[in-house]
DNA sequence: CTGTTCAATTTGTACGAACTTTTCAGATCA
DNA sequence: TGATCTGAAAAGTTCGTACAAATTGAACAG
């Protein structure tokens, strides 16, 4: 009755013991506060190697449920299971995860060689071209939101299909791309006059604007958009973490 | 010559590894888009083990510099250190991070029982007090962001201090405690009057909002601000990744 | 009672070895 | 030509062992 050998889980053992101790700690089992039995006897219980069980303590550490500390134990810290940072989402997908559904209708789809500024953010050659692509989402047949997205033309997206769904995942699925990350730049402002109509807003009713640059592997800029948002329908929700401030004389940055 | 004997380094051996490689990178010895050495040569030339090799570039991994991919090898990609993921920061620690001096000029400071609404967000029971705390920040003696925060009493912070600096450095060195992470909720609107006033700013100018809630350990709120931010002068940056969509058919959430 | 030393406990680091799974390219066969 | 098979190469996983460093609490000396 040690634990693994009655699973029939499987995958990687560490993931196993892994998925184990994470339940255990949802649970309860273990509390918050208190301190895991020790990684030996872990180990012991689970009938597998330290190397096993630390592997999968550091999977546990580095999501934030549990903290090791040298010479006391290794102490759980939360049990539920949010995300301790959000990752990247298009607005789309961002709506959609707290179930809202949204529809885009294309404005307009061309290729394009961008104002310079653009260029500079996809690291643009001169004269090379971009998809550019505007478009009006709408959530409930409310106008929410004015993107207008530039997508490198050498990414190989084609200017007439579908673009009523997350860009990224378009991108992601049909391109077999994967984006890594994204720089964010939030504001606001009043809108313009054309973002005012689009929107069916007041001139005087302020958007929040969202610039984005997305990248694929090798920091190749694979997407910059400029979003004006009703700010009257649209809060922008972010989770950071926040680095431990850890002896660390080495050779940091 | 096989690297590390001859480097006088301290630390642990795969910090060393660790930091060997990164310089090479960062150099152009393993240029972005080149393969490294397997794990077993780099071994060889470093003059350890394995294990230690892969310590090494899981770290590099994490920090976004290398890929490691089964039966094929570790591929660089990226060069330069900036961080995949920007920290949570309060305001005044962005800007400086920027380069931007800022002072506070407190206007209000006092123990107070607050709203239900908030009371929920910093986890206190009824009729527990926070220290609340509004201060108007400035850049070059022009007003631009008020906050208005609100500390737990039970965290111990004397209403009558200097609170001219950033918060957070006074919560963690001051107190000891370490923030975790924390939510943002970013938005926008018109100013109220008394913002538009303190803010020198006209009423039809929208003001960026930000509502902030951090956690310390075994998520405990720790602070709670509410931040009014003039929309001409800041811009919020963030950084963020994306998770990786790897075949992953095991006990996730 | 107070400060110091010391020893036990626990995580951190490092070695070596072996086997598994994934991936790719070349060889083979229809 | 084209699809499939095969084998080599690489990272992934797992074991066992040993020692180092950090922390805590108990024993001890003053």
């Amino acid at each position: 009755m040690t634990g693994l050998a009655t699973g029939r889980s499987s995958g990687p053992l560490y993931r196993q013991v892994e998925a184990v101790l994470r339940s255990q700690i949802r649970s309860g089992q273990h509390s918050v506060g208190s301190i895991l039995p020790t990684e030996n006897e872990l180990a012991r219980r689970f009938g597998v190697s330290r190397a096993t069980v630390r592997n999968a303590l550091q999977k546990l550490s580095t999501d934030g449920f549990v903290h090791a500390k040298s010479g006391v134990g290794t102490q759980v810290i939360r049990a539920q299971g949010t995300a301790r940072t959000s990752e990247l989402r298009g607005l789309t997908e961002d709506l959609r995860a707290r179930g809202i559904a949204t529809k885009a209708r294309t404005l307009q789809s061309s290729l394009v060689v961008p104002p310079p500024s653009i260029a500079a953010k996809l690291k643009l050659r001169e004269d090379e071209r971009a998809l550019q692509l505007t478009r009006l989402r709408e959530v409930a047949g409310t106008p929410f939101a004015l993107l207008n997205a530039y997508v490198p033309e050498s990414i190989g997206i084609a200017p007439d299909q579908d673009f009523s769904g997350p860009l990224y995942e378009l991108i992601e699925k049909a391109y077999n791309l994967h984006i890594t990350y994204g720089e964010d730049v939030i504001g606001a402002r009043l809108p313009t006059l054309r973002e005012a109509e689009l929107l069916q807003t007041g001139p005087g009713a302020p958007v929040l604007t969202m610039r984005r640059t997305a990248y694929t592997e090798f920091d190749r800029p694979i997407e910059y958009v400029e979003a004006a948002i009703r700010a009257d329908l649209y809060e922008h929700h972010v989770t950071l973490s926040r680095k431990k401030a850890k002896a660390n004389a080495d050779s940091e940055r």
